[in-house]
DNA sequence: GTAGCTGCAAAGGCTTTGCATGCGA
DNA sequence: TCGCATGCAAAGCCTTTGCAGCTAC
């Protein structure tokens, strides 16, 4: 059987690895959405019937802290998360679907890091998110949601 | 007595006027900080005495929608606030001292635009704080909090 | 006078936590 | 074995809301 790349990370953590965190690692491992914790636990309960929400909510916490996962926080009062990946990237959010594009701007990240600087300070973490709306749109589009 | 900006905006949008929305008001007026619900309430409390925080809390968002004032996020889980101001701006968060500094940048206005066509969106919106520590500083700085 | 505003306290949504039990290394 | 992890339920934090009384217009 094959591990997830998160799962994989876990055990170079040292962290001990349950069934709980096994499920949620996949989870999140194979999500190319950005599940808050209740669409997480739902996923993860289909791997693990044993999971509580409470522990979805301290797993996410742990892989955030050593940096296995990321969370975002898109605005509508409740954390989402996605696997940290190799590239800083920020999000787009499509007001109309609910939709969250993923971009990356070599020109975005210089020009922050530059305005801060020109401010005098050192850039150590940021916060970016676009709310869109599609271009032609008539207004009338569907919706996504999950499971 | 002089009527404050935010004051003269409600006569102008047909808002009833009490005493607690004036006191609100002015504290939103005066205010050069990026106040929490509790801040506003507190310094309220001084202008008017007799202001429950629910109020603070309908009347913060009475204001946000008549966008005489604007909601801001910083990470900490409570909504911060100021006066909308005439030009577009973004926030520093100083990680050492708690600091908010405000910047602007057309480059970046110009940037954000054009990467959300790129993706073939119009920018409604967006949300960007950058969060910094001071060049050349030894990390024993001083904190800022209210009274 | 009356619609709209307020204070109070209860409730709501998301998240954390205390405690006894369970389980991975 | 033994300490970390978990489930459950309670609590915490910020915010909203139902309701009866009050007030600006």
């Amino acid at each position: 059987m094959m591990l997830s790349r998160i799962e994989r990370v876990c055990r170079e953590k040292g962290l001990r690895m349950t069934g709980q965190r096994r499920a949620v690692a996949q989870v999140l491992s194979e999500a190319s959405d950005h599940p808050d914790v209740e669409q997480v636990y739902r996923r993860a309960v289909d791997l693990d019937p044993n999971i509580s929400i409470a522990t979805v909510y301290r797993t996410v916490r742990l892989f955030e802290e050593v940096k296995i996962i990321e969370r975002h926080d898109f605005g509508d009062g409740r954390a989402r998360f996605e696997e940290t990946g190799f590239k800083h990237h920020h999000h787009l959010i499509d007001l109309k679907s609910g939709n969250v594009i993923e971009f990356e701007s070599e020109k975005l990240e210089q020009l922050k890091r530059e305005i801060a600087r020109g401010l005098g300070y050192e850039l150590v973490g940021d916060r970016l998110e676009l709310y869109g709306l599609p271009i032609g749109s008539d207004g009338a589009g569907e919706e996504t949601d999950d499971q």
